[in-house]
DNA sequence: TGGCTCTTGGATAGCGCTATCCTATCGACT
DNA sequence: AGTCGATAGGATAGCGCTATCCAAGAGCCA
C-alpha cells in the first residue's frame, strides 16, 4: 500500500505554516515517508535506485532545499566549517583563508571566520562561540594554543587540522597538520646568504609570533654552524609587521650595526620597507647589503631591486588542509596526520 | 504554587540527552517556566526585574549557553550576518570585512563571508545559500547586482545595507548604504592633478568594476570641463589589479604617448607598480610624469616618492554599515538612508 | 463593589529535520 | 517447509528553543 494512500493525521497544513516547501512536503508529493526522502537524499543507508531517482525529481520539482537549522539541531552537526587565523591584515592568512574557503564551499560547507589577533584569550572565546554552531570541522592556524583551547578542541570530538606548522617530531600521529617546517626555512635562507658569501647576517623579527620565533631559531643555528652567531645580530620587535616597520628596522639597524653585509626579514613587507628605505638613503643593494624576506608576497618581484624570499606555499596549505578535513569530515582516516609542503628558496637580485 | 512543584510528566530525563545544559533544566532549577527564562535573557516583554536576576544568576551558574541551532528553528533567524564581498585578493575589501566582521561579532553576531569574484551569477548562489541559514542582516558591496539577486534581496525581508557605493539621487530613500561618491573621487583628484599644472592626464583602470567605471566617469567629467579630454588617454585592462599589471600599464603608456605628463591609476597596487617601473626605467616622478593611485593602500607611503593617492576611509565605512545594519535588526529605522564618509585627496610626491 | 484593562507568568504547539526502532518482504539455507 | 537474516521502507520521538495563546492577579475607575 503506498504511503500517499494511508490515513494521515494532518495533511493539508504542513506545508503552509513558514512558507517553506519542507522535507514532508516532498515526501507526500513522491508518495514516500519522511524518512525514505532524508535518506533518499543524504545517500545514507539502502534506498532503491529507482526510489532515490524519483525523490530526486520531486524534490527538484518542488524546488525543495533543507533547512540547515532543522538539520543541525537534529543531527548536532552543522555543515560550518570554523576557521581560525590571527590576522586578517597579514596576506599570509588571507590567502590562506580564501583558498581554504574555496575548497570547502565547492564541498557544500560554510566557512565561519575568527579571527584571533595573536591572543590566545581571544581564540579561546571565537572557539567557544563557533563551537556552539556545532561546526564539522575545524581549522587553527599554528599549533601553540592555550590549554582551555586544547582541551575544547579535543572534547568538542570535531575533526581539526593544524595550518602552517608542523609537530617537532616528524612521526608524530596526533595532530593532523599542513605545513612546513619554518626552522628549517630560517635555516635555509641563511645559508643561502652564507653562500653568498655573506659574514654579518642580521636576523629582523617583527610580531614575534611562534613561527617567527621558529624561523629565528633557524637562522641562529645555521649561525652558529658557521661559527658566526652574535646575539646583536637580532633585531626583534614585537609590532606587527608592515612596510613602515621595515623601514624603521633597516634605519635602525644601519644605525648600531652599520657593518652588517645582509639582513634577513622574517616576513616580506618589513624586506620591501627597507628595500624602500635602502633606496631613499642611496643604500646600494645588495652590494653593501643583502636584503631576504619570507613568504613571496605580492609585490616582492618589482621591487628594486627584486627582493630574495622564501616562497611559502600557502593557497597550496589551504588547499590541502581543507581536503585533510574533508576526508576526516567523511570519517576516513587520512594516510599521513602531516602534510609537509616543503618551501622554495627564491634567489632574486636582492642578495 | 512555584513552578518547581507542579506536576511535572518528565522531569529528570531531559538533561541527559545530549549532555547539555538546557533552557528547561535552568527553568527548572530557577523555579520558573522555560518561557519566563526565554523571555528573561531576552530581555522580551516584561519580566519582574527581581526574576530576570534571579534566571541569569542560575543560568550562570549552570553555564547556559543558548542553542543557536535551536533558536534558529524556532524564531526562523539566525545570528548570522551574511557578507559578499568581490575579492580577498584586494585589500581593500579585506579591511572592510575585518571592520565590518569586528564590529558585528561585538554585538554577538556571526559573520559568514561569502566572496563573488566580480561574478553575478556567483553573488546570486552565494546569497542563496547564504538566505538558507536565515542571517539576521546582511552586508554586500556596492548596488549592481542582478535582478534575481535583487528580488532575493528583497523578498527575504532581510534588512540590508549597501557598501562603498552610493545611489545617484542624493534623496533615495531605498537602499541602505554607506560609501562615498566615485564619480567625485575620480574628478576630484583629476582636478589635483590639474592644479599641478598637468596637461594631458592619463587614466589607467584595471578589473573594471562599477567603481572603476565611476572614478573613470569622474576623470572623463574633469577633463571635459578643463577642455582636455581624449579617448586615447583611456587604459583599460579587464584583469585583476596588481602591482605587476600596474608596472605593465606604465611600460604601455609611456610608449603609447611619450608625452602624458600625468597617469591616474584606478587602485593604489597599480600606481605602485607603476612607481616602480619608473624607478626601473629611470623615468622622473613626478618631473617627467605624475603618478596618482586610489585607496590609499598599505605601502603607499613608502613608495619613492611616495604615492599621492585618495584616502578611502573603508575601515570607518565596514563600521558604519555594521552599526547601521544593527540598528536596522534591532528594527529601527535609521536617520538617514545612505551614509556619505567622504574622502581625501592625499597630496604626496608623486604628484 | 463590580467590571475593566494592564501586567506578568505558564502551558503548549510547533520550527523541519534526523535517528532509532520497528515491520514487511524476500531469499537462502538447513 | 520452516526459520533466520538481510534488505528496504515506515512510524515516531525528540533536538532545544520561540511564539502564541491563556490565566491569574493587580490596579483602576465609575
Amino acid at each position: 500500500m503506498p504511503y500517499a494512500t494511508l490515513p494521515t493525521t494532518k495533511t493539508t497544513k504542513s506545508h503552509r505554516a513558514t512558507g517553506r516547501v519542507t522535507l514532508t512536503d516532498v515526501a507526500q508529493a513522491a508518495g514516500v515517508s519522511p524518512s525514505t526522502v532524508s535518506r533518499a537524499l543524504r545517500g545514507e543507508r539502502a534506498v532503491d535506485p529507482a526510489l532515490i531517482e524519483r525523490v530526486q525529481a520531486v524534490s527538484a520539482k518542488l524546488g525543495y532545499v533543507p533547512d540547515p537549522a532543522a538539520r543541525a539541531l537534529a543531527s548536532q552537526r552543522s555543515n560550518h566549517v570554523a576557521i581560525l587565523i590571527p590576522l586578517l591584515s597579514n596576506a599570509l592568512f588571507v590567502d590562506l583563508l580564501d583558498a581554504a574557503q574555496k575548497t570547502l564551499r565547492a564541498s557544500g560547507y560554510q566557512t565561519l571566520m575568527g579571527v584571533t589577533h595573536y591572543d590566545a584569550s581571544e581564540e579561546e572565546q571565537l572557539l567557544r562561540e563557533q563551537l556552539l554552531h556545532r561546526p564539522a570541522g575545524l581549522l587553527v592556524t599554528g599549533l601553540d594554543h592555550n590549554a582551555v583551547t586544547r582541551k575544547l578542541m579535543d572534547s568538542s570530538l570535531v575533526p581539526c587540522v593544524h595550518l602552517m606548522d608542523l609537530p617537532a617530531d616528524p612521526q608524530a600521529v596526533a595532530p593532523y597538520c599542513v605545513g612546513f617546517r619554518q626552522t628549517d626555512a630560517g635555516a635555509a635562507m641563511t645559508r643561502h646568504l652564507l653562500q653568498t658569501g655573506r659574514r654579518r647576517i642580521a636576523f629582523a623579527g617583527a610580531q614575534l609570533d611562534p613561527r617567527v620565533m621558529q624561523r629565528l631559531f633557524g637562522w641562529r643555528s645555521a649561525l652558529q654552524e658557521a661559527g658566526l652567531y652574535e646575539a646583536t645580530l637580532e633585531f626583534l620587535n614585537p609590532a606587527p609587521s608592515s612596510l613602515a616597520l621595515g623601514a624603521l628596522m633597516f634605519e635602525q639597524i644601519m644605525l648600531q650595526r652599520p657593518a652588517v653585509d645582509a639582513i634577513f626579514f622574517c616576513n616580506d613587507d618589513l624586506a620591501q620597507g627597507a628595500l624602500m628605505a635602502a633606496l631613499r638613503r642611496g643604500i646600494a643593494v645588495p652590494s653593501q647589503v643583502a636584503i631576504a624576506g619570507f613568504n613571496d608576497l605580492t609585490g616582492s618581484d618589482q621591487m628594486l631591486p627584486p627582493l630574495t624570499t622564501v616562497r611559502t606555499p600557502r593557497a597550496q596549505i589551504g588547499v590541502a588542509a581543507a581536503q585533510m578535513l574533508l576526508s576526516l569530515m567523511r570519517g576516513e582516516e587520512p594516510e599521513r596526520a602531516q602534510i609537509d609542503v616543503g618551501f622554495d628558496i627564491l634567489a632574486r637580485q636582492s642578495t
